[in-house]
DNA sequence: TGCCCGATTAACT
DNA sequence: GTTAATCGGGCAA
């Protein structure tokens, strides 16, 4: 029985929300899949795009949690992510990679690929295949086109230094479901 | 205003 | 291993 995730689950640090989203379900509009690869990023941490403030761009961070951030990356992928703890806190958890469950030919066809493991192996190629781009930037994680639902078995999860940052590069701060072959990348022993 | 760089990806050599 | 694609934030002038 699928227990859904209510807005409240994301009121905790990031720390704690990280890894408890590997082995959950996340579904955008009736396609995606099993979360294997997550990054917390927490408003004291350089690396963070709240790090030095509000923006226009990082509004949503600055708002309450259970809340979607979606920022364009490097002007050409979008980048989903879920707020969390207290609202002004401005932390989050970035959605990597996914083990597709659901709509995987409508995956196929957004992304141009068949191989299964390079449909949502990577956060601008899982937003791809789910569709999402800045218009759900702000959007409540707990009502349509979201929904996200906890893990049914406990799962090993391991922990690793971030990836594609240079601040704060030696936080172990990515966490994924260890063996796993849709993550983006093998975290190293 | 202009310049640099980035929580990336795919297509090169 | 390297590079282009391409946009907005942040900072210097």
């Amino acid at each position: 029985m699928l227990k859904r995730i209510r807005r409240s689950f994301f009121s905790r640090s990031v720390h704690e929300v990280a890894p408890d989203l590997i082995g959950a379900t996340l579904i955008v509009a009736g396609v995606g899949g099993r979360i294997v690869e997550v990054e917390a990023y927490h408003h004291t941490d350089p690396a963070a795009h709240s790090f030095r403030g509000e923006t226009a761009r990082n509004a949503v961070m600055f708002g309450p949690p259970g809340y979607a951030y979606v920022y364009r990356s490097y002007g050409i992928h979008w980048c989903l992510n879920f707020v969390c703890e207290p609202k002004g806190s401005a932390s989050a958890v970035l959605i990597r990679a996914l083990e597709p469950t659901a709509g995987i030919e409508a995956m196929r066809r957004r992304r141009g690929v068949a191989d299964q493991r390079l449909l949502c192996s990577g956060p601008g190629r899982l937003c791809e295949a789910l569709r999402i781009t800045g218009a759900h930037n702000g959007l409540a994680l707990d009502r349509p086109p979201f929904a996200i639902f906890a893990g049914e078995e406990a799962v090993e999860v391991v922990a690793g230094p971030r990836i594609g940052i240079s601040k704060a590069a030696d936080l172990p701060w990515r966490y994924g479901l260890k063996g796993s072959r849709f993550l983006s990348k093998p975290f190293v022993q």
